[in-house]
DNA sequence: TGTAACCGAATGAACGTTCGATTGAAGATG
DNA sequence: CATCTTCAATCGAACGTTCATTCGGTTACA
């Protein structure tokens, strides 16, 4: 049963995003994923465990949205676009999965270990960048700084759509979409 | 005695932001305040509240620390560069208020009365972005769009330069101050 | 002498985890 | 096909610990 383990991780989610770590008792998750408590530890060694479980099945699952449709061969600029609006669409139609992975993931109940072996999601995003400085269409910038401010635009626009009570309209995104572009493009 | 309710909100600062609110409990704070227990019940009625007050405390040295030097009649590009140096330097010389700032202060401990009461430490930028705008110097954007993607930035920023293991240079500074310039500014 | 600040042991609730018992399905045996 | 064996999956009460908060008493100062 794939289901019982997958139930715990949702449930996990939804807690710990409504109520914080430190108010989601193990009891709660049970009850809210249809599971004796002692079953979870039979999927999950500690309730350390789970949640840093949790972290990784969602940072790959942004992984494999951000990627979706960057297999083409158009300019760095269409591609940049595309990178940007995976990211952004991610984070917005899962506002929950969001709000984890920003609000959750350096928190010290998540391992170095763990944050580190997951930074493989990004690295097509540092392969595509190096790629465009290289091509002279972007700016000579460390990738890392670049990475940073761009992923930082994104998470700023959706946490302005989500949280900040100003729903982003198709033009706004544009708007955005564009700052972060102009920002790190040549000229 | 002031000292020991300052004392009270360090010590807290320090633990939060080193073990988590979860595993920081009340009698470990008193320890390294240097105070009993109860003492600190004599201070805050209660660890939310705690928690609640260290979260307007450093929102308004924030606060203080963007508005500095921020006077003068210069160009309204200099004045983007001051505001903007003045939130990284703040955020980079007090890590710890960065930290607590970014990582729980949208958890579900701080109210949302709280968070809100404290929106008016940001209104001068706020200010100063919508004469950007009606100067003609910025672009024609919501104000808080163009706020969270500055914001968005900055943080970045000083993430990369204290948890990213890529300590940022004065040039780098430059390039990433001016990315977010290029992507605010007309043309 | 009164009162605000302070102490720290005690309290009671809540929590993470354990464990012995139960279930059910998948072979194995006859 | 019936019966037996096995073991992983599941349950939930119980355990021991930890924690936020209380409170009766003490200190220090005005």
């Amino acid at each position: 049963m794939k289901n019982k383990r997958e139930a715990i991780l949702q449930a996990t989610l939804e807690l710990i995003t409504t109520n914080g770590i430190h108010a989601t008792p193990m009891s709660e998750v049970a009850k809210q994923a249809g599971v004796a408590a002692g079953t979870i530890y039979h999927y999950f060694e500690s309730k350390t465990e789970l949640i840093n479980d949790l972290y990784a099945v969602l940072k790959q699952r942004m992984g494999e949205a951000l990627m979706q449709n960057t297999e083409g061969q158009t300019s760095v600029k269409d591609r940049f676009f595309r990178f940007w609006l995976n990211l952004y669409g991610f984070f917005v139609q899962n506002p929950k999965e969001f709000d984890f992975l920003e609000n959750y993931a350096q928190s010290p109940v998540v391992s170095e270990d763990v944050k580190k072996a997951n930074e493989v999601h990004y690295s097509p995003v540092i392969a595509f960048l190096a790629e465009g400085i290289q091509k002279g269409v972007l700016r000579e910038m460390p990738v890392a700084l670049m990475t940073a401010l761009v992923y930082g635009n994104v998470v700023a626009a959706a946490k302005l759509h989500l949280y900040g009570g100003f729903p982003l309209q198709p033009a706004h995104l544009q708007q955005a979409m564009q700052a972060s572009w102009d920002g790190v493009r040549i000229n």
